[in-house]
RNA sequence: GUGGCCAUAGUUUAACGGUAAAACAUCGGGUUGUGGUCCCGAUGUCGAGGGUUCAACUCCCUCUGGCCACCCCA
């Protein structure tokens, strides 16, 4: 691809507002998108629909409920969960003081809102496991660039209730298939870091390791302070050095509880069965502070000379099993994931399922005069409701612009309806390709229009 | 948040230190009852601000925005 394609600007670069008269009003600067943020506009929206109700007729098929839960929601939401030592909530949330003085934040993602739900409405006695799925955007505040913006969407899916490894598996399987169906070459990468006991223990290994013998000197900077933070995030480092010494450190599976690990080996285990192909990366850690146990990520596969590491997850998730508890509900072990909307469709058209044409046998009805034009209307609506693609234009008066717009359309049949029509109470047909047209009887519309597409 | 590359009509792209061009798209006409082809015409552009210069779309700076890498993640 030549290089002025890639750096070519989508948007926004110029004024298509009148600046001038503007000006004169005091309004010159903002009536701009913010930045990160995107329009998606007319059949860009294809796409997007395609990959929502793929995604949600999995999500039924599978057992889960639709639920919606508001995009604003108390900051301390996040604050506790996500976690503070997570860039998410430490740099990237947009969170204010509202006008009662409440701190809100717009939700970064949907996970705490769809837990806050879940103990809120009493779900604990609803028949277990309780299984929804939620579709809606987020905002992070990031500096924007291809497939990351400041306002994305995620289709997020969760399980509470259900400890068995066979719920993991399962978020693993639906995603799986989702890319699958929608012809998505995927990686799935999977890893365990542990619950609260055996993480613990592994910590303090981990800790030990990159502490001794001047290993600590050799890292760099993000490192050490993730040292002090986070240290799980050492082993996802792409710094040279850094890499080098993950190599040395202990594997977190060694240090896995019997519990642990024999939750882990099942879940590789349905995965092999299934036939669904993994890359066991013990260095995947994940972000987000609330994970225990199994986490995943999926990552686009790329052919060719694309960089590794450039690599955009399009979905991840994991279990969570002390986060309900943590909010304020009984123990509840809990497992989920989110898949990147943006990014899906971005894949989509490169090289997923080709978007259903819609556009076969449209009737196009065209009228001439203000009498006819009133016949017409009743027409389109008899023949909408009998299930045609009627199109129209009536806001139209000449023949000529209603034929324009019919070809636009991809007409395959145009009724025509003039003066001369409605007093031999007939109607014209004109076939579209051929250009040939044929006067019928009015009365007989209906049936000659079903006959002409059926011989299709 | 850090670093690099970039910014010309709605779109894709030209050219030039002497104030801009083509194609496609749009609108109008050729054809006031006939589209898709064809012909003619019109609309519309140097992202914003400052500096250098007799003169800046062109050179310099800042901002804004885009892309790429890092960071992070969906």
């Amino acid at each position: 691809m030549p290089r002025s394609k890639n750096q070519k600007n989508n948007n926004q670069r110029r004024d298509p507002f009148h600046k001038e008269e503007l000006k004169q009003k005091g309004l010159s600067e903002k009536f701009v998108r913010l930045r990160g943020m995107k329009d998606i506009i007319f059949e860009e929206n294809k796409y997007w629909d395609l990959a929502i109700k793929k995604a949600s007729d999995l999500a039924e098929i599978y057992g889960f409920k639709k639920i919606q839960t508001p995009i604003l929601e108390p900051l301390e939401l996040y604050r506790k969960s996500t976690g503070e030592t997570s860039d998410i909530v430490a740099k990237e949330m947009y969170s204010f003081v509202d006008k009662n003085g409440e701190k809100v934040a717009l939700r970064p993602e949907i996970t705490p809102s769809l837990v806050r739900a879940y103990i809120e409405n009493g779900m604990l006695n609803l028949p277990h496991p309780v299984k929804m799925y939620s579709f809606g955007p987020i905002f992070r505040h990031e500096k924007p660039q291809a497939g990351r913006y400041r306002q994305s969407h995620q289709f997020d899916m969760e399980i509470f209730g259900e400890a068995s490894p066979v719920a993991d598996f399962l978020l693993m399987l639906i995603a799986y298939n989702l890319f699958s169906e929608l012809q998505i070459d995927i990686e799935l990468q999977v890893n365990n870091i542990g619950c609260k006991v055996c993480r613990g223990e592994y910590i303090k290994k981990l800790t030990a390791y990159y502490k001794e013998r001047g290993n600590r000197s050799r890292l760099c900077n993000d490192c050490k302070r993730r040292l002090e933070k986070n240290p799980l995030r050492l082993l996802d480092c792409k710094e040279a050095n850094c890499i080098a010494l993950k190599d040395g450190a202990p594997p977190i599976v060694d240090f896995l509880c019997e519990d642990c690990k024999k939750k882990f080996t099942r879940v590789l285990e349905y995965l092999d069965e299934m036939n669904i192909p993994y890359n066991l990366n013990l260095s995947l850690v994940r972000g987000l502070d609330y994970y225990t146990g199994t986490v995943f990520e999926i990552t686009a596969k790329e052919e060719g000379d694309k960089n590794p590491n450039g690599q955009l997850s399009l979905g991840g998730g994991g279990r969570y099993d002390t986060l309900v508890e943590f909010f304020g509900g009984r123990p509840t072990p809990t497992c989920g994931f989110a898949i990147g909307i943006e990014r899906t469709v971005a894949k989509i058209k490169t090289a997923g399922v080709p978007l259903e044409k819609d556009d076969k046998n449209i009737i196009f009805i065209a009228q001439l005069g203000d009498a006819a034009r009133r016949k017409a209307m009743g027409l389109f609506e008899e023949l909408r409701k009998s299930g045609l693609k009627v199109k129209q234009a009536f806001t139209r008066d000449s023949l000529k612009d209603q034929l324009e717009e019919a070809n636009a359309l991809g007409a395959k049949l145009t009724l025509i309806l003039g003066q001369k029509e409605m007093n031999d109470k007939t109607i014209m047909v004109r076939d579209m390709e051929s250009g040939n047209q044929e006067v019928v009887d009015y009365k007989k519309v209906k049936t000659e229009v079903e006959k002409r597409i059926n011989n299709n």
